[in-house]
DNA sequence: TCAAAAGTGTTCCATCTACACCCATGT
DNA sequence: ACATGGGTGTAGATGGAACACTTTTGA
């Protein structure tokens, strides 16, 4: 730690924030992507974002540009996933990333600019830049924090039966989930309740679906501790 | 997406790339600080780092000042952790932080500066910025990855009698971790595996402790879906 | 009355904790 | 011998998967 200098005189460089917004839309998990018009990359599919402003946090700034830019305000949910700092990265010179994810609850359709499209997160177009690994990254996160926290919130609609929710994360996770064991598993965790409306069957019959909400619409661990827990005295 | 400007546009900010170090000392979580000799927060403890090189990455970045500041090159592990861009986080301007998170095994001792000090993470000393946060970051990630992967490797010795590890274990989580059990979860998991080697019994008696090694020295991560499995057909 | 969809009960299994007991060694 | 620490066996608890069965509705 000799060189004092280092304290203050930290190098410059471009930064600019990035967000994975992810949502389920007809059964699957779908990221937001923005078409470029122009080199480098041009035609190309990207990441939602911008550069910092002068004045503002990373989670105000990314906020901030999905609501201006995409017009996206709903997220339910929105966590910082990683920075990305390699030299290569950017073909114009040296620009840091941090990226974002997102997710928008399923019962939403936010009105996006004609230059920007949904697009499977299993099945993405040519992307630019590293953005298709940072997509990566996203869906990772979601389907690990779908199994130890509260996380289905934020896909999920205020209120919904067991065999939306049962599809929102089959979509989510990419494997079949049973409705049946996922409520007994959500409801003994204190993650979701019982409204007490039902939904009347359809034109096919069968019997009405109960409501279900989250009780709590912010992140929450509820399966800390999956092992080595600590002792129960 | 209708300012195309913000594709190259980015603004430009100071970024520094911060580490917290954690190493088990004498039986304890600590974490590697280095005094600051003037203001801002001077006579304070913060974490080692500075600013990025021009052409490196982040990652590359923060093993190289380790390296040259700290004189720490023997990181078992590094991985980032995030990244701080609060307005007001630093009181000269404007300046992003990425903080990674290193580790380094119990056996080794690295020559540090006389102005970097080890201090308990449990009990950390008046820190400047937002440094705290930072470590009590590392500390939580550090504990949350002991439970679903193996990296434990990056705390222990090249070889460890199940005992030694468990303590390494009681540090790093803050309660008991009962050798016996822990021995079977990591075997089970093939986290570990037999040396074929022992340690003969102290002064004081007792069987000879097998030597054990984790089988991969490379976060992995050993039980994945800890719930919401995927369906075994 | 039958099909369809939701919900319940039950069994099975994997995995972890706790704890008693056995083993190998030094004094 | 016996104290000391390591290692094994085992019982209990937990929690999730699978699946048959029951309930409630529409046609």
């Amino acid at each position: 730690m000799q060189d004092s200098r280092a304290e203050t005189h930290t190098s410059m460089a471009a930064h600019e924030v990035l967000a994975v917004v992810l949502q389920i839309r007809q059964e699957r998990l779908s990221v937001l992507l923005w078409r470029r018009a122009r080199p480098p990359f041009e035609k190309c599919w990207v990441l939602p974002g911008g550069r910092l402003g002068t004045a503002e946090g990373l989670g105000e700034s990314i906020r901030r540009q999905l609501a201006q830019k995409v017009d996206v305000r709903d997220l339910a949910h929105l966590e910082q996933l990683e920075t990305r700092g390699d030299p290569g990265r950017h073909p114009h010179g040296r620009t840091l990333a941090t990226a974002y994810l997102g997710l928008v609850p399923a019962d939403i359709d936010p009105v996006i600019p004609g230059d920007t499209a949904w697009h499977p997160a299993s099945d993405l177009p040519p992307m630019g830049f590293d953005h298709a690994a940072i997509v990566h990254s996203g869906r990772r996160r979601l389907r690990a924090k779908l199994s130890y926290t509260n996380i289905g919130f934020a896909l999920a609609p205020p209120e919904f039966t067991m065999s939306e929710l049962s599809r929102y994360y089959r979509a989510a996770l990419g494997h079949d989930v049973a409705a049946t064991n996922l409520r007994r598993v959500l409801l003994r965790r204190g993650q979701i309740e019982e409204t007490g409306e039902s939904v009347p069957s359809g034109r096919s019959g069968g019997r009405p679906a109960a409501l279900f909400r989250f009780r709590v619409r912010r992140l929450e661990i509820t399966d800390a501790f999956a092992v080595l827990r600590p002792p129960q005295v």
